[in-house]
DNA sequence: GCCTCACCATAACTTAAAGGTATGCTGCGG
DNA sequence: CCGCAGCATACCTTTAAGTTATGGTGAGGC
């Protein structure tokens, strides 16, 4: 028996679908299938009742769950424990963000990065892409979360897809479209629009475009979310954002699906492409969890 | 990490040597050494002061080998308290064995086992080595613990070493003998010998035969271990006994390494080939661990 | 009642990692 | 100064975890 055993336990537990688990745990669904019955064989205990339907816990998977749940506390304390004692932790790991699009990765993965190394002090830099992709090559930041970059920017770097957002038209909530359930391309088109800033943000720029294949009439520009949300809010125009803004916005703001939909938004950690240092890699790790 | 790599530091830990802690844990020495490096790689903490000669633990190395120990220990209990849970415990394992080739190994496998599987019942028999072998056949035990069978007796069977002692010549404590740090061959075969039945241990007599190739005096055979102590004891004979009787009869008699040295006693577990049952497996691998 | 969808299991194959053998390096004791 | 003890390194083998493809089964919709 394995940790790995545990945790795959643990997640098919929690979620009683295997498949969903696997997604979790960034496995196939085949692969934790046989985990699971390879550790039934080796408890010689049968941990799930299987309906085609549903995975639900026997008794003893019942206290099973609780007792791995604790083993892997135990183990992940022992971890801590001894990172405390080795270096005190003078660790220090800088982060570069875009908040707009990190608010569903971000808490978890500083959660999750701050339990295995207890004494790091993490900084955050709000930063536009360009000014992250620069620093991480200075070596200024360590990694970055944002969307993902174009390929030629990605020289000598690694991106890890850590989550994907479709685009969604934001617009007041009085807004005469604000009533659709979709809303076609061509109709979005003839809207007024609202962006971000040309020259900080040429690759939302890309999108847009990409999005419409059209000419738009842009009436604003603005080089931060708040200001976005506030011009759309006001009525003078519709945006183009991700879904993953409706927790940030949700309530001033309509954001309505486009039909067909455009390319989702792919967000994800950026780092050196030769990056052996184990705190950037488990903060990835840890990000990847929670996504 | 994996519970592997905790298994394997606290074995290093606790020997502060690699090749012995590689030796209990039936591995290589370079795997092992390649383990608790991964180790402390991943962790990011030295975890031992390595002079050439040996492997002291670390500040940070001392506090890790005391929690790795409580993650072990709560794993094991994880695994406990589901096998319970589970069966109420009717596992019942029958277990022949030798007593006089045993003693060292039977204590540690028991322990190790019953952790395990704290419900299921272990019942002992003490038989000869052909009643084992047909009672494992029968499937009246489930596994047994004797000196290795000759390879066409194992048919259908499966032998598992767990310990090898090198063969002894024993004598009364106040035998001419006695005070030699070793016998030759030719020396003991002028001696009076006594023996186990050769009806019981046809075995043990082909055992004498290799060892001295001539022919014996044999004056006495007794079948048990305690008689045939008892009878070396009142001075009536000498006898071939392997080492492991020093813990047995060691204050009563004096045993003396032949030289050159006969072949060494291999003792370890036999079950059928094809065992799937789990609990004979953890047995046998309990055992290995004492040994 | 049958079709489809959601989900788990099985099979066949690939790949990553643990294990093994052989050998080199280093410091200590005679 | 040589030999021994003991860890590391290199290279290869074997095991087992992972992947993709596919089959089987019960639930729910029309």
């Amino acid at each position: 028996m394995e940790l790995r055993h545990l945790r795959y336990f643990v997640a098919v537990a929690g979620t009683e679908n295997v498949s969903r688990a696997a997604g979790q745990l960034h496995v196939s669904q085949p692969a934790l299938s046989r985990q699971i019955h390879d550790l039934e064989d080796e408890l010689q205990v049968r941990l799930f009742e299987r309906g085609a339907q549903s995975m639900r816990l026997t008794g003893a998977g019942t206290i099973f769950f609780r007792e791995a749940r604790a083993v892997l506390e135990r183990a992940a304390a022992a971890v801590a424990a001894v990172r405390a004692a080795a270096d005190g932790g003078h660790t220090e790991l800088h982060v570069g963000y875009a908040p707009s699009l990190t608010v569903q990765i971000l808490p978890g993965a500083l959660r999750n990065f701050q339990r295995e190394f207890p004494h790091a002090r993490v900084r955050l830099h709000d930063l536009t892409t360009e000014e992250m992709l620069a620093q991480l090559r200075a070596q200024k930041i360590g990694l970055s979360l944002m969307a993902r970059p174009g390929l030629k920017l990605l020289r000598g770097l690694r991106f890890t897809e850590l989550a994907r957002y479709p685009m969604r038209l934001a617009m007041a909530r009085n807004h005469p479209l604000a009533r659709l359930r979709a809303i076609t391309r061509a109709a979005a088109a003839r809207e007024n629009f609202i962006a971000y800033t040309r020259a900080d943000y040429p690759e939302y720029h890309a999108q847009l475009a990409a999005a419409f294949g059209v000419k738009l009439r842009i009436v604003e520009e603005h080089d931060s979310v708040t200001s976005l949300i506030a011009a759309v809010e006001s009525g003078r125009g519709v945006a183009l954002v991700p879904g993953c803004l409706t927790c940030l916005a949700g309530e001033r703001l309509k954001l309505v699906p486009l039909t067909p939909a455009p390319k989702p938004l792919v967000v994800g950690a950026v780092c050196r492409a030769a990056t052996p240092v184990a705190a950037i890699e488990k903060f990835i790790l840890g990000a990847a969890r929670t996504a």
